[in-house]
DNA sequence: AAATTTTTTAATCATTTGATTAAAATTTTA
DNA sequence: TAAAATTTTAATCAAATGATTAAAAAATTT
């Protein structure tokens, strides 16, 4: 009892499976990963994999869903309260998120990769369907610029707030800048994400 | 003769195996892509793929390296460029890729998920460490913006062109929206990403 | 056209990998 | 504390997968 690795010491074996699971499907995706890894991970028999969790899949099907509710739950509600203004939500959203990808930088890269992997899939999951374009957000950005589709500016907002976590180890790459730099730069954009974001709402 | 599959029919077998490789590689990750795919797309028997190439690494690493210089190549020049504007820089980036990407919209997933599994091996491929900060492009940004980060238009650059073909698979899936709509989309942000970039560069 | 070289195929290998099993160890219940 | 239930382990399986081999087929050279 007194050499465990200190973190996992205290946790249940299901526990310990299902963070190493986290770490290592988030880090190279369902493909790359060995439930040998997962259970190397976790410091526990492979065998103890399939007796918690039946299988593979099974096992990634619960953290993948964990990860897509962390990257999609906070985006509906905010979107579709009419109370908020345009700029209360692109805050909102902004802040929330960089929280969290700082916190959880793979997220990104390894849902959007996973669903190109299995788009029908994740079809039925994501019941979400015409639930944008009916938002307040939507009619909100249509009414402010109805010279262009509102779907720019999601996508405009998403990829100010989500493309430098999945351009990251690129930037790193081709700058060398260091990874605690890039986290400092992460926070500086929070607060000028809405700015630039009104910027390119007024622009002509 | 007269009953080849028609498109490949006149093409090598070396080409036929590395345009099979370029489909299936970039379409699924090195993990996820079986041999026998790449062979069965191919037409063409297992044995040849090594014959031809050796081993799936080999193959690989063409395509990739391929798929890295479509994605990276253009941009180094542009930016090193003292004798065009901000503007000009901007409006050359984001017509090249947005053609570009249309017509590979594959890539930026496929070559950002293998450098994120992969890092190490791809860090002295690009050795254009230290280029971007240097650049003719980086010194007018510090110049227009003393206040913030060049880095950070640049995120907002490539995030605007960029993250739409990325989340393309998510737009899709949460929104219904057809893929022809999709493109005309993209091809739509080709004029507005200029006019966008240049206001966030003046915003406050 | 015979000989040589190149290309292609079918069969097979060795390793990896997800999963199972039967027994051992531990914990809980009675 | 004995019995029962739960958890853990070591050994092993079967299928998948990257790769090789030896022989056949086709193309090229002499």
């Amino acid at each position: 009892m007194a050499k465990q690795t200190a973190k996992k010491a205290d946790l249940s074996t299901e526990e310990k499976i299902k963070d190493a699971a986290r770490k290592v499907f988030t880090q190279k995706g369902y493909a790359a990963t060995r439930t040998r890894d997962i259970a190397e991970e976790a410091g526990i028999n492979l065998a103890l994999l399939n007796y918690y969790f039946r299988s593979k899949e099974k096992l990634f099907e619960i953290v993948i869903l964990e990860k897509m509710q962390i990257l999609l739950g906070k985006i509906g509600p905010t979107i579709m309260d009419e109370r908020t203004s345009i700029e209360q939500k692109v805050e909102q959203i902004a802040e929330h998120y960089i929280d969290t990808l700082v916190a959880n930088p793979d997220i990104p890269l390894f849902v959007l990769g996973e669903i190109r992997n299995n788009p029908d899939k994740f079809a039925n999951l994501v019941r979400t369907k015409t639930k944008i374009v009916d938002s307040a957000f939507f009619k909100q950005l249509a009414e402010r610029r109805p010279d262009i589709d509102p779907l720019h500016f999601i996508l405009n907002m998403l990829g100010l707030i989500i493309f430098p976590f999945i351009g990251k180890p690129l930037l790193q790459l081709i700058t060398g800048i260091k990874p605690e730099r890039a986290v400092t730069l992460m926070k500086e954009r929070k607060t000028w994400i809405k700015t630039w974001f009104l910027a390119m709402l007024e622009a002509n």
